[in-house]
DNA sequence: CATATAGTTGCGCTATTTCGCAACTATATA
DNA sequence: TATATAGTTGCGAAATAGCGCAACTATATG
């Protein structure tokens, strides 16, 4: 593999990275997860406008990420690789042991701090 | 789990997210897959400058990601969570079927233009 | 056709990221 | 102490991202 196409892989997979890089990108992908979804269930259950929901859906598809389905006034959206979910997984896995880490840690800290 | 601490989590996992959503972060992470290493290693690896390097392990150490040892001249950087590969090795696996995939679909659509 | 509902898009402002460059600190060694 | 090597840091300019707001398009229904 040359180095100008390893470079574009890592792009491309930076990419992607900048897509979940967002909070409210994140929870829709977590939304997504069982069923499609219209922008309008999205926005109630985020509490977000529809136009916001609607441009981070923008982004999600622009990248490729999700697929709608139109029926009727209603557009629905879903994952295109629900694959995507393990990672999103396996990362908010290790977040929560690192936060129970350091639940711990603050907490003998705590401990140190009464004697 | 209330509203306000799942906003947090989201916000949390999308902060690692973006320390992930570089070229340069994601190959410095995959050089230290197996050994740890120097800013010069990296640097000459990558064949990018010393600051630059430095910047982007800065970011890295930041966010919690590598950890430091100190050995003389030499600082010898390496991977708090090796588990967080398997969540790359995911995204790129699912970043390679995807361009097999439009492989497929362009080389189709160059055959079709020959007929 | 008029109106309602669902969703999209463009604009503009602010905030953040990237990265080169130069100056800086830390360790080793003569 | 002087010098070399390894690495870090601050600055500033350019590029990019986030988001509210208003105007827009598309479908359904009376």
């Amino acid at each position: 593999m040359s180095r100008q196409s390893e470079r574009q892989i890592y792009e491309m997979h930076a990419q992607v990275c900048s897509v979940l890089s967002n909070p409210k990108r994140l929870e829709i992908i977590n939304l997504l997860r069982e069923n499609e979804k219209t922008v309008g269930d999205l926005a109630e259950k985020m509490d977000l406008t529809k136009a916001n929901v609607s441009q981070q859906i923008a982004i999600l598809r622009n990248k490729g990420l999700l697929l709608a389905r139109r029926e009727g006034q209603h557009i629905y959206y879903r994952l295109v690789y629900p694959k995507m979910l393990k990672a999103y997984d396996l990362l908010r896995e290790i977040l929560m042991e690192r936060l129970s880490k350091q639940g711990e840690w603050f907490e003998k800290l705590r401990k140190e701090g009464v004697k």
